[in-house]
DNA sequence: ACATAAAATTAGGCGCGTCTAAAAATTTTT
DNA sequence: AAAAATTTTTAGACGCGCCTAATTTTATGT
């Protein structure tokens, strides 16, 4: 019992004093505008992102260094600290398995669920996402194709990529769709491919680019180019 | 699909533009202290159950006066209007639809529930409840023992008692629980009582209120009058 | 290198929900 | 019915997170 409680302290869950609701979605703002590249982060993006003003985000930033969530020195632009980033990625780790938990276990589709997990990612406790996760299965990637972060603060890389730029003859599994559309869900529905789902792609038509693909090792059935392109998996 | 929607309209959950947090928690407060008696609810009382200042809830009053969810004349004490009714009630629905979600889904404990529900009942969507409702069978009680107010608005009369209060040769079912201490969750884990479980009562020990019962028509188990006066049962 | 454009910062202000202190109204006590 | 106690209300203020307008700093173009 002793134990357990030990090693919780040292799982991102339950590490850290609550944020306000604000500073975690400047935190959440700042990991995804800097994932890509490795330059600080200007007070206007920040502004652009969170849909308010540059004058805002300069005081919220100050406030950020106070707490030691940030690195920002005037006109130089703001980078997390290692504290931040783990805060940061426990807040995405929450909205992706909110995610997950709204498309598998309440029925919602891939559009509705991003604007419920946005409020769902600021429920503070700190056994919430690792029962939520365990609950789920521990899934490794959000109904976008997303990967998960883990509870210790890691998260795996992006191997996602669009169905028809994998090679024939490869296997890959559904993540996630680009396009949300009601007729592109209901045609998924139609063919039986979910999340998860296993796709073999047999060949690739030249001509116009539709590829003949088996479902669940199941009979070849052909889709369009435009389908291919707006369907995420993982190889 | 249209007619769908236009359903919906009419359900608790979609037919209230959002209110703020604070709104909320008051028309909550307010619906609890009003349902024993239909006494108009003074500030100080309101103030108390908030933990807050008698003027901090006047100037919410007016608030809510303009917003016509409740009633309120200086000095008369407050009431809800029926629009600030249907609010109230489908905060306590929320509430109690994620205390069961946490409690059967998650495995938390009796008492740990509340404060993360206090939470999740504010999360917005015009789906979410009647989606969580339908995940989770339709429960009618919350782990306290408590109803859950349906998605037209209307909450059971509360049946629930004591073990103790039970009737000999009567059967009950297990709706939650006064005490909530880890020793005496432990003890319901190991006779396996949870939520639900059907108990017939066979008879009374008139020397220490001890009661004999049988557990899902199970043999007989006999437990002290301090277990059967913490077990909450709705016959 | 200098003029111009763009970005960052400061200054001052605002709505929300809260507070304290003081005044007014109501209720209770005698 | 008057005095005392309590409750309610007003007045004024504050922190948070945001805003606009003006200023300063940095980057860009010729």
């Amino acid at each position: 019992m002793y134990l357990l409680r030990f090693v919780y302290i040292y799982t991102m869950s339950s590490s850290f004093p609550a944020q306000t609701l604000s500073e975690e979605n400047y935190l959440k703002v700042i990991y995804h505008l800097g994932k890509e590249a490795t330059v600080k982060i200007s007070p206007t993006a920040i502004a652009e992102a969170l849909s308010n003003n540059p004058a805002s985000v300069v005081d919220m930033l100050k406030k950020l260094v106070d707490k030691k969530l940030i690195q920002y020195e005037k006109s130089k632009g703001a980078r997390l600290t290692e504290k931040g980033r783990k805060i940061a990625l426990l807040i995405i780790r929450r909205h992706r398995l909110w995610e997950v938990f709204l498309l598998e276990k309440l029925e919602y589709s891939w559009d509705e669920i991003h604007e419920i997990a946005e409020q769902l990612e600021h429920i503070q406790d700190p056994l919430l996402a690792d029962r939520l996760d365990k609950f789920l299965g521990f899934p490794q990637y959000d109904p976008h194709g997303d990967p998960i972060p883990t509870a210790s603060g890691e998260m795996a890389d992006i191997y996602k990529t669009i169905l028809s730029e994998v090679k024939e003859g490869n296997t890959c599994h559904v993540v996630g769709v680009k396009d949300t559309s009601s007729s592109f869900l209901q045609y998924l529905k139609k063919l039986d491919i979910g999340i998860g789902t296993k796709i073999s792609l047999d060949e690739k038509i030249p001509f116009d680019g539709s590829v003949i693909i088996s479902i669940k090792n199941g009979p070849k059935t052909t889709v369009s180019k435009i389908f291919a392109d707006n369907l995420l998996v993982h190889e």
